[in-house]
DNA sequence: AATATATCTTTTGTCGACAATTTATCGATA
DNA sequence: TATCGATAAATTGTCGACAAAAGATATATT
């Protein structure tokens, strides 16, 4: 049997702001929602289970999901501008593949957006919030004692954009949602085989930083915390397959 | 004779990255590519002759730019993703406008990421960066010499684009992008009937800062110039009907 | 006369079909 | 046998038509 895969955290994160008011979600017999349909493409990107570069047809994808293609077209058109799928032209729509400078360009305005979240949670000083990111992280864990590695990377992204939710402000719970699925593409793409355990109980710090509401400490330890997510990448050089082919070429 | 509105400046600043990889461009005949008729419609939201909760209807833009509605819907979904317009299910779409809330985080956010795309700009000592500024806040002047204020906002805007896209971080000119235009929108919605004359020559003196390689400077300037851009604003209640509305219902 | 209901108009949402482009397959030729 | 070219298949791009919902108008009723 197959490692199970640990539920996500029902409510809060990663839930992408609805774009549009409430509508009836269509919701009875086969066809799903453009809600519904973008997030199962989204957890699935983020979970790895449709790796960098993977091809997403527009017929196929509409027969899995039982809706239109005009359906499917638009959910892509969304991940392309949120630049977790690429276009290319009469081709169609891939899952992207991050460059080692895009990666850079993701931790860099990460940096100080995460700290800004940290300083507007501290100010709150809210017990609800801590309650909530408890128990996130108490998710992460059951996720790192099942050794679900997709879920592990997952959460470990949804922490972040729970954090921004629960910060009040929801245009940096946006920002950070689309930082946060761009993150996981990084991760899978360049994360050194040595082992996943890098950052492993430093959630939990952070989180007990802001319920002391100990504002330094808490972005010291979420700077760190980034540093070393950033450190276990490869990011010296290309990805793999381009740098096979400039190799192969230039010898 | 109307006032004569400034050309913006040709090439850099504004050009929202094109998603897509290059295309022959339609540029024959009556219809309009995607891209032009997305700038031509942000162009005109950042100027103000399509105020904040304008209709933007299917038909009536399909007919303006002699193109298919389904052309003119995905144009509108792109901007409700960049939070430039809003859309009511089965009602359309329509300029956004943006909260007290909404403009405050704006604010919160670009006042970081300014200041990194001003460190990013100085550590690259190009000399060529300097003159593509200089030259912008040319424009700039004209624009004020013609008393166009229309240009004169959109072309404020613009100046942060522009810097944010000659950091060379392209994620950092996309979100620039999206911010300077909400930051058009909330100017035109906030900004105190005084004076526009706010913030005149900052951009001179930031970009001085930045040919002295002054980053200390440079980034204090910078964070002073959005706070007094911020504090020309009027945030201190809500948008003039809603206020009108319920100080009327409260009699 | 004012309100509520019903009908009509306008606008959006959705879908399937056709056209254009790319990719794959097959055959011909050197 | 390998390469080049032509044909065929599959996929995307685009559009117009139909259906559904909201808004407006007119009519009937209290």
């Amino acid at each position: 049997m197959q490692k199970k895969t640990v539920k996500r955290s029902g409510a809060g994160a990663s839930a992408p702001a609805p774009l549009q008011d409430e509508r009836p979600a269509n919701d009875g017999e086969g066809g799903a929602s453009d809600q519904e349909i973008y997030e199962r493409v989204i957890t699935s990107i983020m979970e790895h289970r449709l790796p960098p570069g993977t091809k997403l047809g527009e017929d196929k994808l509409a027969k899995i999901f039982g809706v239109s293609r005009a359906r499917v077209r638009q959910v892509l058109a969304r991940l392309a501008l949120e630049r977790v799928v690429v276009l290319h032209p009469n081709r169609g729509a891939f899952v992207a593949e991050p460059t080692v400078e895009e990666a850079r360009e993701v931790f860099e305005v990460r940096r100080p957006l995460e700290a800004l979240v940290v300083h507007r949670i501290v100010a709150k000083k809210d017990p609800a919030i801590i309650a909530r990111l408890r128990a996130h992280v108490a998710a992460e864990e059951a996720a790192r004692a099942a050794r679900d590695r997709r879920a592990i990377i997952r959460l470990s992204g949804e922490y972040h954009v729970l954090l921004a939710e629960l910060s009040g402000s929801t245009l940096a719970a946006r920002l950070m949602h689309e930082l946060a699925s761009l993150t996981c593409l990084i991760i899978f793409l360049y994360d050194a085989p040595t082992v996943p355990a890098c950052r492993d109980q430093e959630h939990a710090e952070i989180t007990q930083a802001l319920a002391d509401g100990d504002e330094t400490t808490a972005i010291r330890l979420m700077a760190e915390h980034l540093e070393h997510v950033e450190a276990c990448l490869d990011l010296s050089r290309g990805r793999p397959e381009e740098l096979d082919l400039e190799a192969a070429l230039a010898g």
